[in-house]
DNA sequence: TACGATACAGAACGAACGTTCTGTTTGTCT
DNA sequence: AGACAAACAGAACGTTCGTTCTGTATCGTA
């Protein structure tokens, strides 16, 4: 907060000394121990209790690191945004024909719903994000952070296509409109408990949603 | 619970005295402040002590008529999925034209947008939805009647279209992928705080969708 | 080597949680 | 009229919550 961090003229590598390095050890159990208990329990049952057993660290360790548990939110909010979250390229992104560019996308939008949304991560996320609606005091720390969010991966989804003939608004929206169905597939479990019902339905839209993509 | 309600021979006309009269009003009052704590505090901070205050009744009298917050939140669960949500029929359902046709499922999208998900009601629900992935009692109460909503959800919406040329299954993957979209959209807003932005995206995913009605 | 900061440990705090309990009032039914 | 059950009121329960605190060990540095 008060740290000025600035470009200063010091060089200082980031090598980090014994102490820091345990210190971020600590914070990076704490972190995985709050994803795991919000994709296990839920937002109303993350107790300070429950992260420090699941971290396997004492109560005095926890709060030394996170004085509140507001703080422990946001960092494991920012930490859960933080692989941006984009497919990895295995081949070229100049496709030939309609047919291939379709079926990336296509592929792509799979890769997103096992490997984003559909795992302990995205869950635990989606807990966040509905806390977050409610929460003003955990709202006020970090919507910025997701509003960025939101901006980049659309920006960096698009570049990773290069398509001509769609405009980039709309490439925008075709790839928000995805996500947006994603994270609400992660609520369908409960209408439809059926794990293979869910996937055939992303892999239905997906294959619809990409034939938009001229 | 223990009503046996079958079809007795007496007529017996559901004529509520005074007292019973007095429970529905109650019951009511504090279906309805449970909704509104969801909707303006989340399901974790929806306390007993709140509830009890926005409905201005006493904590006898609210644990008298739900002996537990389970109790609460599975008839509140139940009172939200009551209206079964389908679109009135404003005009003939069986169309002239593909143009028609387009325009009216289009027209249903946003009304589903704007008068359920986008509500008290529609967020009320998504907090229970969220809380019963980790609350296994929650689940053990409520999870059928998801289920069995979802079933019927898909059914009148199809019956409320009378398309042929469509499989009735691709039909209710359709649907299903409305009420997926729209619920995903109620997260969204932490993305994009612009109110008008996401029923943009909700024109621009029911026109994307509706031509897909055949 | 000594000093200070950081990492950790755990007790103690008041507040709030959901539930249970004992009363009091008020209709309903015979 | 009288008995009974339902509607309501509110105190009290033990538990758990998140925070604050005092104390100890360890590491970096002057």
């Amino acid at each position: 907060m008060t740290t000025p961090d600035a470009a200063s003229d010091r060089p200082e590598p980031p090598i980090a000394s014994r102490k820091e390095q345990q210190a971020i050890v600590a914070r990076d159990r704490i972190v995985r121990a709050v994803i795991d208990c919000l994709d296990e329990h839920g937002y109303a049952e993350t107790s300070i209790n429950r992260i420090q057993e699941r971290a396997g660290i004492s109560r005095g360790a926890l709060t030394h690191h996170f004085p509140s548990k507001e703080e422990l939110m946001v960092v494991t909010a920012e930490r859960l945004l933080q692989p941006t979250l984009v497919p990895p390229r295995k081949g070229p992104r100049q496709f030939d024909s309609a047919e291939q560019r379709i079926s990336a996308v296509e592929a792509d939008i799979v890769w997103m719903w096992e490997r984003l949304v559909d795992t302990r991560e995205g869950r635990a996320l989606l807990e966040i994000l509905v806390a977050t609606r409610t929460d003003v005091a955990l709202k006020g720390r970090i919507s910025e952070t997701f509003v960025r969010w939101n901006r980049a991966i659309n920006e960096s989804l698009a570049a990773n296509y290069l398509l001509h003939g769609l405009a980039e608004d709309e490439q925008r929206e075709l790839w928000t409109m995805c996500r947006v169905f994603l994270r609400g597939l992660n609520t369908q479990s409960q209408f439809e408990p059926d794990h293979h019902a869910r996937s055939a339905l992303v892999r239905s839209f997906a294959r619809m949603i990409a034939t938009r993509f001229v």
